[in-house]
RNA sequence: GGGUCGUUAGCUCAGUUUGGGAGAGCAGCUGACUCUUAAUCAGCAGGUCGCAGGUUCGAGACCUGCACGACCCA
């Protein structure tokens, strides 16, 4: 304390040019230090918190008190002073109390308990009592100064509502909007139930590179970084994928993990630049699986969460009953644009098409490319109630098999939700000379621009077994559950440039 | 990357139409009040109007550029 009492705090407040209500609180501190308090605590005996004194407490009549002595902790909220009565809401984790101040009992404790300030954190011990006009509240008759607050909160009735601040200061949007703690409450659930239907399903969890030599599993541009003790250049992973993969090889059957990946690409409404991704590999089995896997995945998610199996995204009722629709990419444009399309035609007849469609595409792009641009920026966004997307052009599909059928597709598939991709599966490619193929294929037409995994090929070399292979968009999946527009809106931390000052 | 909109007190917002005095509510400070809960009442204080330039006798407002954000498009 001796730091608040030297002249540091006088220049600080000097120099910082910082709002006089910051100001005042400063001072306000310090007076409490020169009486011999410590604002900055550094514990208090909690022995209820607000959820169990409303337990215990509810059957209270109004007027009545019980001589039972109860602490709990929170932050103010909110004050209310009436003359020698003063009227406090603090808010712990569990939920929100009123304290009850009487000056009779307080006496000469009153004063300084009345001038405590929204936002700073406090124990307080007393009695339950109903007031009279009948709300639950602690009748006070101690109150510890935990941590004073020394910024004002947003205000209480408008709440935070300036989007910038809310993603850049998340803390304060935590406090400020109940709604936003409920929705990454959510999130947190998710993430648990996705581990414990795993794991009771035999899948263990691994870890697996961040830091890759050579980026793959996916098509999106790395971030590159850089070792220095051995001056070598790293990337970000865009995927566990074939990490995970050489897990199978490595004889585990049922893998998963759960964590980050990056792109270094577009940002938007459902795209961060780091964003968390689930993969599931299973052996022995193909894509079918997969989609049960996937489909019972969702379903114990929603059962434990929202105990409905219909739920609302951005004003949409869609039905979770199964069965999901299943339905192929072509019949799927055909349906949605009544445009006939076909993986035999010409590429000239198929860009003629999309040039029709107003549909752009990358000139390195063969048929099943295209095809696959008309049905991202003509079908997606349609796909509201859930639905499984199959027969996924070869073209597009780099790490899946080919379909036993028709060699220019896979076993693969896609589910999309509220017209969002939610997963993407297919049976896994284990042919090593069908990899290296495809691999060249994609460092040819620029798609990939880091050196072939020869590392991984050889993996394949020594022989994977059948196995199938699942990947959600966690972020997604929880804006879907939570009805979120953005995925902003599901991560804490969302990237946000820097100001310049 | 393009388009549209936004940025005014700690927060939520007026003020921009038609250029001239920077405002309200909440929060803060002072005072009154023994059942309030968006408490009430009286008073006070709080501003680099996002930043930089320009037009003008005069700019929060008009013009240009930039920063950050939101939404849409790519």
């Amino acid at each position: 304390m001796k730091l608040w009492k030297s002249d540091k705090l006088k220049y600080f407040l000097k120099n910082k040019s910082l709002p006089s209500d910051v100001i005042t609180r400063y001072k306000k501190a310090r007076e409490i230090i020169d009486s011999g308090k410590n604002p900055f605590a550094t514990k208090f005996e909690r022995k209820n918190t607000v959820i169990e004194v409303i337990d215990l407490y509810n059957h209270l009549k109004p007027g009545e008190r019980d001589d039972a002595k109860v602490s709990i902790c929170g932050r103010i909220f909110a004050t209310r002073e009436h003359g020698k009565l003063t009227f406090i809401d603090i808010r712990d984790q569990t939920g929100k109390m009123q304290l009850y101040l009487d000056k009779k009992i307080l006496k000469g404790n009153y004063e300084f308990y009345q001038s405590l300030d929204i936002g700073d954190w406090i124990g307080a011990e007393g009695n339950p009592i109903r007031t009279e006009r009948g709300e639950l509240s602690l009748l006070a008759n101690r109150i510890n100064l935990l941590t004073k607050s020394l910024r004002p909160l947003p205000e209480k009735w408008h709440g935070l509502k300036d989007k910038e601040i809310r993603y850049r200061y998340r803390y304060i949007d935590l406090i400020s909007n109940p709604r936003v703690k409920e929705v990454f409450t959510t999130r947190s659930k998710i993430i648990n139930l996705i581990r414990q239907y795993l794991s009771s399903e035999g899948f263990m969890e691994f870890e697996t590179p961040m830091l890759q030599p050579i980026p793959g599993g996916a098509t999106a541009n790395p971030f590159k970084t850089h070792l220095d003790t051995l001056d070598i250049d790293l990337y970000l992973r865009i995927a566990p994928e074939l990490y995970l993969k050489r897990l199978i090889i490595g004889g585990y059957e049922k893998v998963f993990e759960l964590n980050r990946n990056f792109r270094n690409e577009g940002i938007s409404y459902r795209h961060n630049p780091e964003f968390t991704m689930l993969e599931v590999y299973q052996a022995f089995v193909d894509y079918r699986q997969m989609m049960k896997l996937t489909q019972n995945l969702i379903l114990h998610i929603v059962d434990n969460l929202i105990k409905d199996r219909k739920i609302t995204y951005q004003e949409n009722e869609i039905d979770l009953n199964p069965p999901w629709k299943e339905i192929t990419v072509l019949e799927s444009i055909e349906k949605l644009t009544s445009v006939k399309l076909s993986l035999g035609m010409s590429r000239d007849e198929v860009v003629k098409i999309a040039d029709e469609m107003n549909v752009d595409y990358d000139d390195r792009l063969g048929v099943g490319g295209i095809i696959n641009r008309i049905f991202e920026k003509k079908v997606e966004n349609k796909l509201l109630q859930p639905t499984f997307i199959l027969e996924y052009p070869k073209e597009v599909s780099p790490l899946a098999r080919e379909n036993p059928n028709n060699p220019n597709l896979t076993d693969r598939f896609e589910l999309f939700i509220g017209g969002i991709e939610i997963a993407n599966a297919f049976s896994e490619l284990t042919d090593p000379l069908d990899q290296r193929v495809r691999f060249e294929q994609q460092i040819y037409t620029g798609e990939m621009e880091t050196e072939l995994d020869e590392d991984f090929i050889r993996a394949l070399e020594y022989g994977m077994p059948p196995t199938g292979g699942l990947g959600i968009g966690v972020d997604r999946l929880v804006m879907i559950m939570t009805d979120s527009p953005s995925i902003r809106d599901v991560i804490l931390f969302p990237y946000m440039k820097a100001k310049k000052k």
